[in-house]
DNA sequence: CTGAAAGCGCTTACAG
DNA sequence: CTGAAAGCGCTTACAG
C-alpha cells in the first residue's frame, strides 16, 4: 500500500479508501489506484484489520476423535456443511480434533489457548467437566447434536425424542408388540432421547412391561462399539439408535438365519445414505443434518457479533422414511 | 499486556519477555508477572505477531466437492491426518471446498484472495487451467494424490503404477489370463497409472491382445459415476481402480448370478476399511494415506519456511493385501 | 536486568 | 476530495 501511494503520489489513506470502495476518493483517482494496485501485484493483507477489531474471522469446530468413524461419516457431512455455511458468511472454519486424553484432562483446546477463533462449535457429545472448562473460557460457543442439563447453553439438536416416538408408533401400528431397542442410552443425549421416545411409544400402548429384556447395548458408555448380543427371546422388531447399528444388526440376523423383515423387522435412525446401499432399504428417521449445521453456524455468528445472544435449545425436526425393513403384521390376521 | 505492566509497575517489554520465556527478565519477576497475568485473565493475542512476520500459521486444504463422497471418505481420512499433523507442527488447517463451477471458472480460492494462509495443499485432481491459475499466485502449494506433466511442482502420490502392476501380476500368477479393468483411466492421474500398471502386467505375459474388450468405465471423464456395463464375454478376473467400485461390481455380479470368486475374481485398490465390511474380503492394494498426508504437510511447511524448497514428486509405496476375492485357477488343473 | 522507541500494514476520526 | 496523526497489541533491536 505504501508503495502504491508512493508510486501514485498520494497518501496511503487515499489508497486504502480507494481499494476498499469507501467514500472520500474521486472516482477517477479510485480507478487509477485500483489499476496500479493490480499492476504492482498488490495483495491485501487482512491481518492488520483483524488486529484493530481484535477478531479473527475464524470459527473452530471441535469434535471428539471417537465420532470420526470411517464409513459412517455423518459428522464429516455436518462439518462440510458448516464450512460451506461459514464461507457464505465470510468466515473460515478450523477443525480441532479432541483426543480421548485431552477430553479427560480437560485440556484447553489449542484454538482457544492461541486465540485463533472468535467462536467455537462443539460437535458431538463431550464430557461434562470438559464442557465446564469450555464455559469458563471467554470464547462464545454452541453445542451441536447434543445437550445436557446445562442452563443458558445454546444447543442445536434433532428432535430425537419425537422421531423415535414416531418410528416406534409406526411399528406398533403395523402390529408389533414385542419391540427391542438397540443402543446404549447412557452414551449420548441423542441416544437417551431416542430411547425415551421409544419408551413413550411403548407406554402409550401398554407394551413396556418386559422392556428391559429387549434392551441391547451397541457400545460402552464411553462410546466404544461392542458386539451386539441378541436376546434369548426374540422380539418381532428392533428400534436401532442409528442406521449403522441397524445395518450391523441386519447382517447379524441374517447370519443367524433370520430373514428381515419376514422374521424380524428392523428400523434405524439418521437416514444416512451410504448405509442404505444394500439390497434392503432400511426404514428410518431422517435427521436433517444440513439444517442443523446451518442453524448452528447462524447462531454461532450471531453470538460472536452479540455476546448476549442466547437462543437456548433449538430443535430440528425429523421425518419418517418408510422403506422395506418392516413387516406389516396386521395383514396376516 | 499494558494493564499487566501498569499493575506491576513495569514496562510492556518486560511483560512480553516474561510471558514468552525470553531472556532479559529476572526469574523472580517473571514468576510474578506470570501469576498476575493469570489472575487478570490475560489471554495472548497472536495477531500482532502474525502481523510482524506477515504470516498466518494457517495452511489451506483445497479439495474439489466431487471427491467428498459420502461413505467413501478416503479424503476425509486424509484431511483428518493433515489436520493432526499440522497441529503437531504448530499450524492450523483451513478447508476450502471447490465447487465444479469455481473450478471451471478458475476462481481464485477465497483463502488466497484474502491472504488467509501461508500455503495450500491441493487434495485430489483438479483441472489444468485451475492449476495454472494457482501457480500464478504467490502462495506456495503442493499437490496431494495427483500430479500432471507439470514441471517443478511438488506432489505426493501413491505408487499406483507399481501397486496395480503387483496385483495384476498376482492374478496372472493365480492362473488368470483374461483380466478386465474397471475404471475410467482418463479421469485422474491415479486411475491412469493404475491402468498402466495393469497393462504392464498383461504385456509382460503377452495377455494384452484383447485388452480393449475388457475395459469398463465406472465414471465419465469429469468424475461423475456411471453404471457399470459388463462385457459380453466375461473375463475370469477384474482389476478395479478402487475398492468402492470393486464392491459395486461384486454386488452387480451377484445380482447377475455370478459367484465371487468362484466364477469371477475381483480385486480393488486403496484398502479402504469400511468397504471391507462385507461377507467377502476383497483382495486389494493398500494405499498408505496416513504417510501421504504426513509427507504432504512436512513438505508444505518446508516450502512455507523456504520458498526455494522444491522436492518434486514423492512416491509413497503400496502393499498387497490378500483376502478372499481371488480364485486360484492353478489348483484345478 | 530493564525499558524507550520504532515498527508490523492497515483503518478511523478528524482537520483542512 | 485529500491526508497527517494516532492506534490496533505485540516484538525487536538497541541503549542504559
Amino acid at each position: 500500500m505504501k508503495d502504491i501511494a508512493k508510486a501514485m503520489g498520494v497518501s496511503t489513506v487515499t489508497v486504502s479508501k480507494a481499494l476498499n470502495d469507501k467514500d472520500g476518493v474521486s472516482e477517477s483517482l479510485r480507478e487509477k489506484i485500483k489499476e496500479k494496485a493490480k499492476k504492482m501485484g498488490y495483495v491485501y493483507n487482512p491481518i492488520p484489520r483483524l488486529m484493530r477489531n481484535g477478531t479473527t474471522n475464524n470459527i473452530a469446530i471441535l469434535v471428539s476423535k471417537k465420532f470420526l468413524v470411517r464409513g459412517y461419516d455423518v459428522y464429516f457431512q455436518i462439518y462440510e456443511t458448516i464450512i460451506d455455511r461459514l464461507s457464505n458468511k465470510g468466515y473460515y472454519g478450523i477443525l480441532e480434533v479432541l483426543s480421548k486424553q485431552a477430553e479427560f484432562d480437560c485440556e484447553i483446546p489449542r484454538v482457544i489457548r492461541e486465540s485463533k477463533v472468535d467462536g467455537l462449535i462443539l460437535l458431538g457429545q463431550i464430557s461434562e467437566p470438559y464442557l465446564n472448562m469450555i464455559s469458563s473460557q471467554k470464547t462464545p460457543f454452541v453445542l451441536l447434536d447434543f445437550y445436557g442439563s446445562y442452563e443458558n447453553m445454546d444447543t442445536i439438536v434433532a428432535d430425537n425424542f419425537f422421531g423415535s416416538y414416531m418410528i416406534t408408533s409406526y411399528l406398533i401400528k403395523n402390529g408389533h408388540k414385542r419391540i427391542g431397542f438397540v443402543g446404549n442410552y447412557k452414551a449420548t443425549s441423542s441416544i437417551t432421547d431416542r430411547y425415551m421416545g421409544y419408551l413413550k411409544g411403548l407406554i402409550e400402548h401398554d407394551l413396556d412391561k418386559d422392556v428391559h429384556r429387549y434392551l441391547i447395548m451397541d457400545r460402552d458408555p464411553s462410546g466404544t462399539p461392542i458386539d451386539i448380543d441378541l436376546p434369548k427371546e426374540m422380539p418381532t422388531a428392533f428400534v436401532c439408535n442409528n442406521d449403522e447399528v441397524a445395518n450391523t444388526l441386519i447382517i447379524k440376523l441374517k447370519e443367524m438365519g433370520y430373514r428381515v423383515p419376514e422374521d424380524v423387522s428392523v428400523v434405524g435412525f439418521d437416514n444416512f445414505e451410504k448405509i442404505q446401499n444394500l439390497a434392503l432399504g432400511i426404514t428410518t428417521v431422517e435427521v436433517d443434518f444440513i439444517t442443523m449445521a446451518s442453524v448452528s453456524v447462524d447462531i454461532m455468528i450471531k453470538k460472536v457479533l452479540d455476546r448476549k445472544h442466547n437462543p437456548g435449545r433449538q430443535l430440528i425436526s425429523c421425518r419418517l422414511v418408510l422403506r422395506d425393513s418392516v413387516r406389516d403384521l396386521r395383514k396376516e390376521k
